[in-house]
DNA sequence: TTGATATATTCCCGCATGGGAATATAATAC
DNA sequence: GTATTATATTCCCATGCGGGAATATATCAA
């Protein structure tokens, strides 16, 4: 068996550098393919695919203006490996003491969301 | 230019699921090479290569004691990916609010640390 | 030394990759 | 219609992948 697609997660789409800095430029706005590319210096069709990628992913949603296609951030989809690493914060040292302090509330907030329901 | 190694940096050494899981077993403290194995269900030389990415990017520290070899997690390489994410914060809604101030706090402490230098 | 156990390495394979280059599709303007 | 701009797709290639299987190395025990 191979190494698993770029599309299969998140944790796969992400670990190209470059999709990395597509989701860094995204993260101030909503930009055409081709602002993407000149402000990545990389070329047009490179643009279309990484952003391919990191729309399957759901990293990325898309919207066509005239003929442009607007893609912008969907940050929600960083949530599965933001929880993943918040797993290992107690181990960070000292800074981090105050982190599962933090974690705990969140966690009570989520079961208190759960009940509502 | 083919996609990146694994060994290439913490980014792609997490892609894997599996080298996910040895980090979440070593979390839970130090294993021999067969105890990884065995807890996860594979075979020994995959375990053993998987520690090897592992090693490779810092993820994972290993010292001898007898004729096993005993991994520990070294969760602080785990970092990068933690603070590009929380880049990501941000973006996430309502629960997360009380993030920026705490990123703060963070921000804060570093400064005065470097400046005790 | 021989034997047993623990770990690492090597060879194989099918396969998805990211980049380059060229081309195809889509939408607007005239 | 044609021309132009914006984006997507296709084809190519070299490379490293993860798993299986077999083997090599290392360490202890008797």
């Amino acid at each position: 068996m191979p190494r698993s697609a770029t599309t299969a997660d998140v944790f796969n789409a992400v670990a190209e550098p470059r999709r990395r800095e597509i989701l860094g430029l995204l993260a101030r706005g909503e930009r055409s393919v081709n602002d993407v590319a000149g402000s990545l210096r990389v070329n047009q069709p490179q643009a279309s695919k990484h952003l391919k990628v990191l729309k399957e992913v759901g990293l990325v949603r898309m919207r066509g203006s005239g003929q442009q296609r607007l893609y912008s951030l969907n940050a929600a989809a960083l949530k599965p490996i933001h929880d993943w690493v918040m797993t290992f914060a107690q181990f960070w040292g000292e800074s981090y003491d105050r982190l599962d302090e933090y974690l705990q509330e969140l966690q009570e907030q989520e079961k208190q969301h759960a009940r509502k329901k």
